[in-house]
Formats: structure tokens, sequence, C-alpha cells
DNA sequence: CTATTTAGTGTAGTTGAGACACTAACAATA
DNA sequence: TATTGTTAGTGTCTCAACTACACTAAATAG
């Protein structure tokens, strides 16, 4: 390891990205988190995350982070806000830029454990204990979600390409912890001219088989009302 | 000056605030600026603000460099979004947590410029050219403002303690740049029980005197809807 | 006392959300 | 091949909220 040294006139804090990183499974939100490895809180349970890098922009330095941890990337990312008590990170003042993630369901297969990474998904409502506060950017993460799923079409950040209104219903039954009418969320999804049937159909079981839809604009989230 | 140097192992980019200060004159929109002293973009116009103390919060940075550079204090204040694009400030990485802030336009009046700063309102859709990246900063927090407007009672943080039912309703706006109608902008503000008559009139002008009104909950910016 | 100016008020029509129950289509199996 | 179980798919009514819209009330200035 070199003993260059970084030197500056006037003190400077450390910063770094701390990344949300949600999905559904198994009809549960679940978020990934990474064992840590070294002090502090080693062996704990936290973000995946780390320091920027100096000529990399804030986002880039969370994908990068994020795929570094997991093998993970092409994930949907935006900026939840920056978090920077003093003392929130017991070596020295660490300025962290927390994002928050989504990903579809079929694509969260993780990387073999490395040496160096332990990666895992928790339910939301299940998390063992955090890291610094972690906690904290968690619970602000999981608000700005819950927010956004009536203004904006960020729920299709979770949909796999070609999915049944009824798979749709879901996410949105799960993310808001409670139960819609079937009739109205169709009505409700189907007036804003977001989705498209593909003329397929899913058979799964002994039963009616099912229209397969797509979102007529993949990639963006876009405001809605 | 010292010239004592802060060493680290891996390079610290610098962190700073700036803050986006928001208030209603003259009918119009506009946000305070401070004029440089120092290169680069020395003699140009941008955002108060500027670098954080080891020791304080990033909130309490953006509070203590308004009152530094403009003699205000006890604004609204609110964390807005961290820019931190490489070459944003051409002499180091500089990350900035921008902050916006709204001020009643009974407080405004500015400290006299000392030698240090000078500072002076400008009305939001005639702004001069802007030091490093605060366009982008401003147009950020326009969009903010012109949101929460709409679902949170964010535009009483620009009402004086008594106010008119006119005068509220020309904050809303001025802000959305549109006429609303009278009678259905007083049955909307009414019917949410925010603000209360307070038995007194404003008599200004050769015409019936207004009611004055007082917000019911001051200080707190709720969501509402 | 007349003119001017802003304050203050109600109703009808439309639109969007919520509550609510049955038929359609398939697969498994009896 | 008829029956059963399971999920897909559909329409109407009610209620609340928003929109459009025009006149009277109360003060001051001249």
């Amino acid at each position: 390891m070199s003993t260059k040294q970084f030197c500056y006139r006037h003190p400077h804090p450390a910063v770094s990205t701390d990344i949300v990183l949600f999905t559904l499974r198994a009809e549960k939100l679940q978020l990934l988190l990474i064992r840590r490895r070294n002090p502090p809180f080693q062996g704990g349970w936290a973000l995946p995350g780390g320091f920027l890098d100096m000529d990399e922009d804030l986002a880039d330095c969370a994908k990068r982070e994020l795929e570094e941890e997991t093998g993970i990337k092409n994930v949907y990312l935006e900026q939840l806000y920056t978090f920077g008590k003093p003392g929130r990170d017991p070596r020295e003042r660490v300025i962290s830029v927390a994002h928050y993630a989504l990903i579809a369901s079929d694509r969260i297969t993780l990387k073999p454990a490395s040496d160096a990474t332990e990666a895992a998904w928790f339910a939301f409502d299940e998390l063992p204990e955090l890291a610094f506060d972690h906690r904290e950017i968690v619970e602000k993460a999981h608000e700005r979600l819950v927010a956004k799923l009536d203004y904006s079409t960020i729920a299709f950040q979770f949909m796999p390409k070609q999915f049944t209104l009824s798979e749709l219903q879901n996410v949105y039954e799960t993310i808001r912890a409670e139960a819609l009418d079937k009739r109205n969320f169709r009505k409700w999804i189907l007036a804003r001219n977001l989705v498209e049937a593909t003329g397929l159909e899913r058979r799964n079981g002994s039963h009616r088989p099912a229209q397969l839809f797509h979102f007529k604009r993949p990639g963006r989230v876009e405001i809605i009302r």
C-alpha cells in the first residue's frame, strides 16, 4: 500500500455514496445488504456503497460500487438525499450521497460471494440491525418509493419486459401493503395509457390464461396524474 | 494565514452548501445572489454558500453561510439536491449540497454590504449569468417549489404573520404564473382548514377592507391533500 | 353623493375514485 | 367427457372534488 498523502489547506470530509437497491421477490419488497468485512461494524449488515473517486460523478460512483459489490448493473437509479451528520461514521467525517435503485425481479441474481463481499436480499419488514445511519437511509428511500408509486411510472422498473395486469397490481399492493380492487386498478392503469397488450398470453396453472402487456416507454420514469 | 495542512491517505473532495433563497417582492418571485469577490467568476453573481466546517451538520452550514453573507436567519430551509459533477468548480473537486430556503417578504432586508459581500435580490425570470452550475441549481429549486405548492403548506412560508386571502392567492398565482379563480381558491384553502380569521381587517385604499387571517400552525410545513 | 376599487359569496355541471359480483377460460382429475 | 378449482376479465352507480361563472358589499377620494 502506498504511503502517498493527499493534503489540503482546509480540512475535507470524505464523500461516499450508499445505495438502497429494492426489488420484489416472493411477493415481498426486498433490499440488498452487504456484510461488512472491516471495522467499524465488522460482520454487520450495511448498504452497498463506497467512496467517491475524484473523477467520477456521484451517480457513477453509486453504479460502480453496486456493480463491484454485487455484479448488478443497468438499474434504475436516482439520488435520494445526502446524509452528513458529524459522527455518523466513527472513523472520520463522511458525507454520504444516498441513492436508491430498483431492479426487476428477473434480474436479481447476485454474483457469487467473493472473498471481499457477501451480499444478500432481505425483506424490507424483516431487516437486521444496520451499520452507521443506514436504517435512516432505508426509511427515507422507502418513503420516496411509496410516494413515487402514486405519481410516476416507477413501478414498471420492477417488472420484467412482459407482465400480466395481475402481476402489476401485485407490485402496487405489495409496496403499498394494501389490497386493491381489481376492476378499479385495471381501469386506472389502462386510462393512463402506459401499457399495451402484446397479443401473447401467459398460461401458468389450471385456469384461464392472462394477456401479456408491456410498458409503452420502457426505461423512462415519467410523472403521471 | 496558517500553513497547516490537512492530509489524508485518499483524495477527498471539498464539500460546500449553496442556498437558493426565494421570496416574493413586488408581485414577483425573487431570489438572492451574492457578488463574488474572488476568482473564479470574480465579480459575477452566484448563490450564497460556502464550505462545510468539520463539526457542523449540512443544514447548519447552509444557515451559517446565509447569515454570514446576508444577515438573514431563521428561514425555512430544506435540502434540495447534491451537485458533484467533476469540473463544476475549476479550482478543485467540490461537492455542493444545495438547499433551498423561503422567507416572508416582510423580513427580506439585507445587512449593509460589507467589504466581503454584496448581496441583492433578482427576479427569477430576469436572472443574470450565474457562476459555476448555479443556474442548474436554481432551476431545480424552482421545480421543487412549484411542485410543493400543490401538496404542502410551503406557500405560508412566504406570508407575514397576518395576511388577507387575496394576498395568499397572489402568492399562488405568482409562483404558478397563472391566474386562479377567486371563489374556487377561497373554497379550496378554507376547506383545508389551514387558516383562521383573526377578526382584524386591513384597510388599504379606497375600497372594502379585507379580513386578516393567520396560519393555524405556523413554522410547520405540512403535506396536504 | 357618485365613482372607483377590492372583498366577498353560491350553484350547477363535470370528472374521477371507490364500492361492488358475476362470467370466461383453462387444466387437472374423476 | 363432465366436474371442479382457480385465476382472468368486465360495468354501473354513488359520492366527492374541481371547474366555470357574475353579482353585491364596503370602503375612500373627489
